[in-house]
DNA sequence: CTGTTAGCGCGTTCAC
DNA sequence: GTGAACGCGCTAACAG
């Protein structure tokens, strides 16, 4: 299929060109084969008032005709607006996170913003690489879920001193000011341990994730304070943090089982995934899940729904709508004026709801 | 923290300002505080042979001091290139896809290239958006693993039409001239088919995917030609198609189950998942996988060895590698000059490797 | 070695 | 209604 386009010489003629594959042509290109100008062009594609409708009808056919496809380069640099949002996020493997990210782009759907996505992979050097590389291609926002490795928060501060919004999510940062999202986790906690009360079971281990991150923190703190509620015995080696990795958890789990005065009776894990990994211990120890050993967990993934032996019960965290929280609260913050008084931060708490499967 | 920038005004001189909040600057500021031209900066931040090395370091301190960072959009404008691929996937929640976005990422590291993530979530519809944005985005290649609805391929005609190379993964098009990297599917049917023929099963039913995907069709050709190989039965109502969800996985195998004259001894399942949701479906009705209906499968995903029953066997598709393997072609063809001459398709078939679990 | 100048494609004042 | 001219930030050809 021959195509032709205009390319515009130095002198200023137009010159008709041939070519086999097609050109994704500029309103400069359009201006000269319709013989106007190229705001004409410009102020007709935008549908500006004040062009006539034939000539905007002329402008549009041309436009088709010759494949014009708006460089949205030249607009940012035009506009100073990229309507670009970054997000970066631990793992994509995680089915968390890709129900987040599902839900951070239904929540942009229409908006006319553009979702790129980046993975941290839990390691604090990708995730200040990635706020890098969003600060200089100035994306108008960040969304973030913390890696792991994350303790300190200078690449985040760095982004607040340039003036771009950020929103966290799930994994939000300690002791610091930011507008974010996330569970009521020592609420959950309260909730599953209640249900292990109901099930008489008393003597309940934390395997928990990585001491770094908030979220354990308030695993721990949940855990400790319902302990109290229940009135459940604090057995010394029962709270175990792990970086989230099968062996780790698998090494865990044996600390657990042999390395502790009394053998636990339940165990209240980071997430379904940590969870997952120490059911798979049990059955290669010969430990029967939730008969030797009960499990509660966070997250209530759909994945788990595949399991002989899921977590006894896991604590909905509704990520595709923490994910739609999240851009929406960063939407808020995108369509509020640049105002030179910084804005109070935002935090958002959903409630989290425990679901039995067994 | 006070900063300050300076601002270039209309009539050229320079002011001084202050502002609570950081700024990007520009090469133009870095010039005029150190009055030097912009393209001595420009050249001095490039590493330009032909700048001292006394004003190399004055610009790279000034670059520091006044928070420079390039701006991407000038510089795509200015090069016509914007250091970017763009990446359509169909679900970003299988972990087949995000093992091969993890390759993609890695090959492409220290390139200087960008991966932009986008999912179809297996909608036509989705699909054409995704490379219509990619399109006037301008990426410099896109990586495509389709739809299952897509049957038409305009939309990939279209960017080869704008000579956007584009690289096929595991998911390509039929009957199309294409660059792609894929699996010896038909190869990896017989391995998996002669693996029940040595456990002395002989009623083998196909749990298909879509019948709009290749892969589905060689899955089905390789079936066919296994059943000769092997001299077993083509019983009919043996062949299903499924759309993936797990409500059409579970019809299909209660079809399979109750409306066949003879009851299947074995399952060959589309991938993972739909074994997944088959042997779900298996214990909801009381049927014992891989004692009384055998299950083999593609892909062999990680997730599966958290599972009390996983397919007895699954084919390494390596997804990671293949990620890897799409991107290093789409690295060839990005490195090729741009000659005139339309380049060879390339195809990369990889073998698989049946792993067995039971 | 360095400065001047001219665009890349687009939007937006000004003029008329 | 429309056009000329400028600039967003950067690179590169040309000129010293």
């Amino acid at each position: 299929m021959r195509n032709f386009y205009f390319e515009a010489t130095n002198s200023g003629r137009k010159e008709l060109c041939f070519s086999m594959s097609k050109h994704q042509a500029t309103i400069k290109e359009i201006a000269l084969a319709l013989n106007v100008s190229v705001s004409t062009v410009s102020r007709a594609l935008q549908d500006d008032p004040r062009i006539g409708l034939r000539t905007k009808m002329r402008v549009s056919e041309m436009a088709k005709a010759l494949h014009y496809i708006p460089n949205p380069a030249a607009k940012s640099l035009r506009k100073q607006s990229t309507l670009t949002i970054g997000v970066i996020l631990p793992q994509l493997r995680e089915e968390f996170f890709s129900l987040a990210i599902t839900g951070i782009e239904d929540a942009f759907e229409g908006k006319g913003y553009n979702i790129f996505i980046t993975q941290s992979r839990d390691k604090y050097e990708r995730e200040i690489k990635a706020t890098r590389y969003f600060l200089q291609s100035r994306v108008d926002g960040i969304i973030v879920s913390i890696s792991a490795e994350t303790t300190d928060y200078q690449h985040f501060r760095e982004l607040q001193e340039f003036d771009v919004p950020v929103v966290f999510f799930d994994r939000v940062p300690n002791n610091m000011p930011v507008h974010c999202v996330r569970s009521n986790v020592e609420d959950g906690v309260l909730k599953a341990m209640g249900y292990l009360a109901q099930k008489n079971l008393h003597k309940i281990a934390l395997l928990n994730g990585p001491k770094t991150l908030g979220i354990s923190q308030e695993r721990l703190s949940g855990y400790l304070a319902a302990l109290k509620e229940f009135n459940f015995e604090a057995i010394p080696g029962y709270i175990k943090y792990t970086d989230l990795s099968r062996e780790d958890i698998a090494a865990k789990m044996q600390e657990l089982w042999t390395q502790t005065e009394e053998r636990p009776e339940a165990v209240l894990a980071f997430n379904d995934y940590v969870a997952l990994g120490a059911i798979k211990w049990c059955r290669n120890n010969g430990i029967k899940p939730n008969e030797d050993l009960y499990f509660v967990s966070f997250a209530n993934l759909p994945i788990t729904d595949y399991l002989d032996h899921p977590p006894a019960a896991s604590l909905e965290q509704y990520a595709y709508q923490m994910g739609q929280n999240a851009a929406n609260l960063m939407i808020e913050l995108l369509e509020q004026p640049n105002s030179t008084v910084p804005r109070p931060f935002k935090e958002i708490i959903m409630d989290t709801e425990l679901v039995i499967h067994i």
